[in-house]
DNA sequence: CAGTGGTCTAGACCACGCT
DNA sequence: GCGTGGTCTAGACCACTGT
């Protein structure tokens, strides 16, 4: 039997009562903590002491951190719902002629509010995106560049990428036709195939430097990475990542078994 | 236009070296790296510097550290497929008679090579489970408390709910009957319901201690938990939350559109 | 500019795993 | 018992953010 600490760590004791002032409310959303120079002084610790403490209220997920700002509880945020049926949606859209993409159903924001960044290129299929398309390495893709923002903020960067042969000289592969009403579904059926399953595998990690400026991310905040692959039947149309932060969405998933 | 740092940071140096030595394979998945004394003397840096380098390779999911023994590139392990058609096969597998649950499913381990510890309780429902079951708080349940081990390993910690009225009386109520071939499906449908869907939110986070004990995670790993509802038509059979170390499983999401 | 967090140093004592 | 990482101290200089 291992002898329980008489003495707790002091940086745990440091951040339960920053914990408890969070969810008593005393610190509510948005606000600033304390500086680290006042938290070395009200519990008499060192500097390294303190920022062990706010660096695991970060890896909970209850604080944030911008250099020059401060640390501060984290804001209640309307949090995006990413569910399995937007695709049904946006399927159900392009057939009844509507607007909209996955994307602005599941901000539930309007067609107008939301622009984006792209960038195109043609490029060969690594090893890794050749085996999730089930084609050869160095197949020709058109891979699409996107960083999706709502009224100007950055929220989702992904990668969208098609066989070049299937796009080449259609519309889909003129940038200026994005963004596309109806997304990727409705441009695949304006080349005649019709989407029949999307397979998602989503994983979590820390933000590259580039995803951290891309999107703004504060310090200690991971991002979602979600791998889709569109079917036709049995043929894989099209491979995309998408990265967003994982504390502005929530994944959702239903499981049909009837 | 902020001037590119002239000196890269020492802990990134240190961090790109041994992120380097590990992706060429001189540090083969499995081998400790250096300890952080030899790596202060190596790089010629505070320990503090080196702790933050290795933090970094954490946080990457590149190495795992374990007090005592010392920190090691994350050694290849089977990975886990957690995928959503396994509700249908267990499905199957309850109406054809075999058999199995989604767990052994998932980790294509016999029936028999698997172990748990259980604890039920009967319990009011909190506000939030309740409003998953969409039932009044206070509402009596039927908690199960889980830990599945598979070789003596512990892999999974879950916490599974119904409605106590459900099953009060009945063999499910009964800590001995598990593990119960077939899982929760077969449960229900001993019961004379059958399940029509499953509804799955995975959300990833730190692991609490009392997680990272039971599982024995190394530090700097993260855990998936699932929060999951079963359906039988409108009505929410059962809530359970599953807890499983987020390098030891991917999850696989298939959506069908026709 | 003052104040914030980011990085770095050079010590120290401790709990834990292995042999 | 020895070597590992975990925790803690007390300094220092820097970059970035706001006013």
């Amino acid at each position: 039997m291992p002898t329980p600490r008489q003495q707790p760590r002091r940086y745990r004791q440091v951040a339960d009562e920053l914990r408890r002032r969070i969810e008593a409310g005393t610190t509510p959303p948005g606000a600033l903590l304390p500086s680290e120079s006042t938290l070395m002084a009200e519990f008499s610790v060192a500097r390294g002491t303190v920022r062990e403490a706010l660096a695991l209220l970060r890896s909970e997920g209850l604080v944030l951190t911008e250099v020059g700002r401060g640390t501060y509880a984290r804001p209640i945020v309307p949090v995006r719902r990413v569910a399995s049926d937007r695709y049904r949606k946006e399927l159900e859209q392009v057939r009844s002629g509507e607007l909209g993409t996955s994307f602005t159903v599941d901000q539930q924001v309007d067609w107008s509010a939301y622009s984006l960044d792209k960038e195109f290129r043609e490029v060969p299929a690594t090893a890794a995106i050749a085996d999730l398309f089930g084609v050869e390495p160095g197949t020709m893709l058109l891979e699409r560049h996107f960083l999706f923002r709502t009224h100007g903020v950055p929220q989702q960067m992904s990668v969208s990428r098609m066989p070049l042969e299937l796009v080449a000289g259609t519309p889909i592969a003129v940038p200026e036709n994005e963004p596309w009403p109806g997304g990727n579904t409705a441009q695949l059926h304006s080349l005649g195939h019709t989407v029949t399953s999307i397979r998602e595998r989503p994983t979590w990690r820390m933000p590259t430097q580039e995803e951290t400026e891309a999107l703004r991310i504060p310090g200690g905040v991971s991002v979602v990475v979600i791998t889709r692959q569109t079917y036709v039947h049995d043929w894989v149309a099209e491979v995309a990542h998408i990265v967003m932060r994982a504390d502005r969405v929530e994944l959702d998933y239903l499981i049909h078994l009837d």
